[in-house]
DNA sequence: CTGAAAGCGCTTACAG
DNA sequence: CTGAAAGCGCTTACAG
């Protein structure tokens, strides 16, 4: 493969000229412009970027940091990002810090970021001050997406007023009888939405003067085969609510199921309403509150490229984009109240 | 933040030395390598990649393409691929090569790879010769998952066993009008599973001298939403099949939707069987034939690893993964033959 | 075991 | 408008 130095030699130019005609700067004669394009097309010369990057200080590449890659919002992210991305010439590099274990994940450490990436998009994880220090002392733009990052440009929603809409969808179906599911080990302080969702919840039921029972908030690890074991319990008792909300569409799903194996029908018998608007959530007649992630990611990754760009604003965006109530099968008015409405 | 003149500087020795010592290379005396580590310690020195890229050739990073990337397939591929490199001190960036339309992908480009990655895992994409022509001159080694790329190592199922292993449990129960879903235009050639998976069906129907009548072998663009609704009218009419296979998990959901809003029930009147063992397929008690995804992305990433490492293999690694047949909720014997199996 | 120097392939003032 | 030269921060023979 060729170099600057065969292009300007072929061209008859000098490595500057070339480097200056190439990347479109002025005080370049239309005439060796055209010239040097012509020699570079020939010899299918493209740049070293690591070269550029020593050169110039900049790699033209972005971290994107995320609790776990292979769940469907990350994945959505991710996807949405690079092209966002890719479409003003940057590239994104991944860095997955799942653990072992549920309720931890790997720091973002000096390695992953020192001369690597020219900024960070971080989804959905809770920095820890050390952390948040590292980025600035590299100097590092950052934009949040999902838990905020203070002083930093954000991308997400209203966690609570997703959380909200679900509830008050319920209270106005006429359930007075709901229980929580999502709830997560003090320990998780790495993602925001879990304490958001759940605040929000008891808050909620609390405005509306509705008690929430003993053993009806329940915690579970965000998936939907943990969720449909964690709720089981409480669905087979005798005394049970007329409708659950899930913190997400995902454990929705696994206590839509566990329902019906149960012999509850979903809607009669157990409304069941989450939010994220989940890839499969249409398909499975499933109540929600919609997010668009992908909106969120390409969003992000549009401020990165602005703060890297000539002039970064001032002040820090922030975007909540909004949520909306997407009504299907899985929820309908408790038995009491309308029976048997099928 | 600190170079390595600076920490030859405070060491008191050359750079070249720093170099050596830091890297563990031999030929440095057992104190100055101490020193060397503690003053390299103590300025918080990081070598910069991009320096050591423009000096050494080698990036350290790999490129992994794929035709999707939100899909649950490849983003677990990309989690898995992502932990393997970082673990060997080597980093993924994305190549997403998704395209508006369904039917098509965006091509792979020197822009993406000279100079910028040490290699390619490419995630089922089947490569077009041009594709392949590129990556050789450019030198750089490809490991290829689910579509494999003739010459290069490759890591993935067998699709077709995968496939008649659905069938013959269905013809077990005792199914002999058995209908498939998972057919994709002609024109989507950058895929290869379902062309094998179709295939394989046929010729185990045949096989087994069983019929596929017209209408019975269904296109759908491997989203449950579509196959939920290009299920629709095969299974509404009289002349339906008593088992469905279908050539994902996601589609199988969706088929199972269908058809119990069409008043079916799943598996007495109509069986279900995918190909995967999709993240929610357990929770929703879909019999399938589990393929772990996890491992081979991992086995794709030390492949790699192992052509970029000292002797890599002359002969390129086929790794062929077992599947298994799980058998869940979904399939039973058909109710002509074990009437009222509930 | 260690250092001086060339080289990786660009970009960027600085002259002209 | 164009070129010579320094510099980005490492690695790698080559001497010693």
């Amino acid at each position: 493969m060729s170099t600057i130095t065969d292009v300007a030699r072929v061209a008859g130019v000098s490595v500057a000229t070339v480097s200056r005609a190439l990347r479109g700067l002025d005080r370049v004669s239309p005439a060796t412009r055209r010239r040097v394009l012509e020699v570079a097309e020939e010899l299918h010369y493209v740049a070293s970027p690591t070269a550029t990057s020593l050169a110039s200080g900049r790699t033209r590449v972005v971290a994107v940091v995320a609790p776990f890659l292979s769940r469907w919002y990350f994945a959505t992210l991710v996807s949405a990002i690079e092209k966002e991305l890719r479409a003003h010439d940057h590239h994104a590099i991944l860095f997955d810090l799942e653990d072992e274990t549920f309720d931890s994940r790997l720091p973002l450490t000096q390695n992953m970021l020192w001369k690597r990436v020219d900024g960070v998009i971080s989804l959905d994880v809770a920095m820890v001050p050390d952390e948040v220090e590292l980025v600035d002392r590299l100097g590092l733009p950052l934009v949040a997406i999902g838990s905020p990052v203070p002083g930093r440009p954000f991308v997400g929603i209203d966690d609570r007023a997703a959380m909200r809409t679900a509830v008050e969808h319920l209270v106005a179906l006429g359930h007075e009888r709901i229980g929580y599911i999502g709830v997560v080990p003090q320990n998780v302080a790495h993602v925001r939405a879990p304490q958001d969702r759940l605040a929000s919840f008891l808050a909620t039921m609390d405005d509306r003067g509705l008690e929430v029972p003993d053993g009806w908030v329940l915690g579970s690890d965000w998936t939907a085969d943990a969720a449909a074991r964690d709720c089981a319990d409480l669905l087979s008792g005798p005394d049970r609510p007329t409708a659950l909300v899930a913190a997400s569409d995902e454990m929705a799903i696994g206590v839509r199921e566990t329902a019906r194996r149960l012999g509850l029908d979903v809607p009669r018998d157990l409304s069941v309403v989450g939010i994220d608007d989940f890839m499969l959530s249409e398909v499975l007649g499933l109540t929600t509150v919609r997010q668009d992630v992908t909106a969120q990611g390409r969003a992000a990754a549009a401020l990165l490229l602005q703060a890297l760009g000539e002039d970064p604003p001032a002040a820090p965006a922030e975007l909540v984009v909004p949520t909306e109530l997407v009504v299907r099968e899985s929820t309908a008015a408790p038995a009491a109240v309308a029976p048997t409405p099928l």
